[in-house]
DNA sequence: GAAGATTGAGTGGTCAATCTTC
DNA sequence: GAAGATTGACCACTCAATCTTC
């Protein structure tokens, strides 16, 4: 009733944010861990998977997944040693490297996807309204427009314009 | 438009909502910084300062935070080295201690407070419409709800069902 | 024996520095 | 000189084991 900042209503709608997002990425980390994938390597999979001839740079890699540069190095290193990504010069560019999902890599993923996408049906899209859904989407989309603009027309999120 | 894993709308949904999260804590972190913050240290000072006498056993900051319990002991330790905050043991049960919010810890989370909840006003909640925002915050409570239970009627979302 | 907290060992990330290529 | 990738040093977390108290 005062200026009472802990108590915030800003504070209480990011709370909400963060612990549901959290707590998803703990069940989801559960069935990764089955099938040998930590979260942030069955990221790096599905967004190369998701790209054109399934490759992407590592520098790429890095602003899209939010991983610093040196991070990606890392994980396409474990990726790599694991035979589910390789690496690939770049023609053009010789600074360049592209990660490149396998053949490996993209039944690792194909292992993985159908209980992964019936844990985000269980614990997150199937428990709302479909036009319950659809709003969350929305204001969802506003925010992280705002926030990572590049990724704004970019990837693991299409928005596709009807093509 | 065959049986295409990959491109499910369901993994566009979670990508938006784990999208949105990370882009907002990486704006976040640059502020906390400035105050010598880290986010998860940030996160128990706010905690802490929520629960009466501004404290918390071990035990349940791990719960709330999703860290686990030596992941608890580490960063109170990091914050009990700088003042912000104390051990205290438990008089009922001597397995217990108390993690305890200081003078000092109070007044540096008034120092980040002002600007914390101005970024979250300038990417997220002054986004949106209100019923825009109402929309997505039930949405998330929903999720959040059934994600972590044990949270629901918890903590940095009072969700007070007005005494 | 179980719960609460801590510790040692191991791991996965960051930051700053380096190397190569543009 | 800047961009792309990597490396070494470092740090914060987890996991498993331990100690104490219930």
């Amino acid at each position: 009733v005062t200026e009472d900042l802990i108590h915030d209503e800003r504070i209480t709608a990011m709370g909400l944010l963060a612990e549901a997002v959290g707590g998803l990425a703990a069940r989801f980390s559960a069935q990764l861990a089955e099938h040998d994938l930590a979260p942030v390597e069955f990221e790096v999979l599905l967004r190369l998977a998701r790209s054109p001839d399934g490759q992407l740079r590592m520098t790429d890699l890095s602003t899209q997944t939010g991983i610093t540069t040196s991070g990606v190095t890392r994980v396409i290193d474990r990726l790599d040693r694991d035979g589910l990504v390789c690496r690939q010069a770049c023609p053009t560019d010789r600074r360049s490297s592209y990660a490149v999902i396998t053949a490996r890599g993209r039944s690792r993923l194909e292992a993985v996807l159908p209980g992964h996408l019936a844990l985000i049906d269980e614990w997150f899209t199937g428990r709302l309204q479909p036009d319950q859904l659809t709003a969350l989407l929305d204001g969802l989309r506003v925010v992280r427009d705002a926030v990572r603009p590049d990724a704004a027309a970019n990837e693991l999120d299409p928005a596709a314009p009807e093509s």
